[in-house]
DNA sequence: TTATTAAACGATAATTATTCTCCTTTGTCA
DNA sequence: TGACAAAGGAGAATAATTATCGTTTAATAA
């Protein structure tokens, strides 16, 4: 990433910071900032190894505290939807899948009912492609239905 | 998923399980036919507590065990690609992902190099799609070299 | 600027998911 | 059937993550 990039988020960093009132410590910058430079979509793990080179005192805890914050303001995103605990299927046909952001079902989606993911170039830096995994994120029915039933009830 | 269908995957597992030497015992089998009833991609943790029902002795040391050994003699795929540790970005724009399966590096795709993601028809089961996550799952340069070199000097 | 205070930090204990160890039991094959 | 390797069960060990709690720090108002 430029330097001009990097001090763009870093500023949009700091005002989401103000607008959610979160406190603009030294510790939440560091972290922020070490997770933008990297490209290699970090483990909260390796994100402490490069944080503590400048803050030797920092502890592990602070990191995913502050990582899971960052998640819930939006300012980071998770690459990994399923984290957490494996999830396993028998149906080896090929298909993809409906995930719900919310309770986490999986759901399956038939290769059918999506146009056909094809990469328009070669894939870059000499990467083998050998199968696409197309993920369709939101919201299943019975969430649907309960966010609205709260909703309802609330008003 | 239809008797028949359940049958057929049956007798292909048994099937494959002879050809890799792997002993039927009555555990795998049940273990094997709790996961291809169950449509919800579980959990180890959830297989073990609906195969529990039919052998109450059976131990969850005993379902990772061969949930392992299901997955590595691909009779099993793994939905949950990046398990085991949170992966993270900070790059908030649309994008998809390079995964490789091999030492589980994930590198960006821009939606440029991809064919648009499109469903053909509405969702089904009423869930609402709020965006497409790609993952091209395959081998990175480096670990395709390093397997090259590997096969060479073997030769 | 400084004083106040809630929020955040650091150390570490606790929890959860998973793997390993070791002894016993069970399929497999002669 | 019997021998033996493979697999199972119980529970200890490890890894990732979260929670607790006393101390420090950033925000804000005087």
């Amino acid at each position: 990433m430029e330097p001009r990039e990097l001090d763009r988020r870093m500023e949009l960093f700091r005002q989401r910071c103000r607008e959610k009132g979160l406190a603009l410590t030294h510790q939440r910058q560091v972290i922020y900032e070490a997770l933008s430079k990297m490209e290699h979509h970090p483990s909260p793990e390796a994100i402490y190894e490069v944080v503590r080179k400048q803050i030797p005192s920092i502890s592990l805890g602070t990191v995913y505290k502050n990582l899971k914050t960052f998640l819930d303001t939006g300012l980071l995103r998770e690459v990994s939807v399923h984290h957490g605990t494996v999830r396993l299927e028998a149906n080896m046909s090929p298909h993809h899948h409906l995930v719900c952001t919310q309770c986490k079902a999986i759901m399956d989606l038939e290769p059918e009912d999506l146009e056909p993911v094809r990469l328009k170039r070669k894939p870059p830096k000499g990467f083998r492609v050998e199968r696409f995994s197309v993920e369709a994120l939101g919201i299943c029915a019975a969430c649907l239905a309960k966010s609205e039933k709260a909703r309802r009830s609330k008003s």
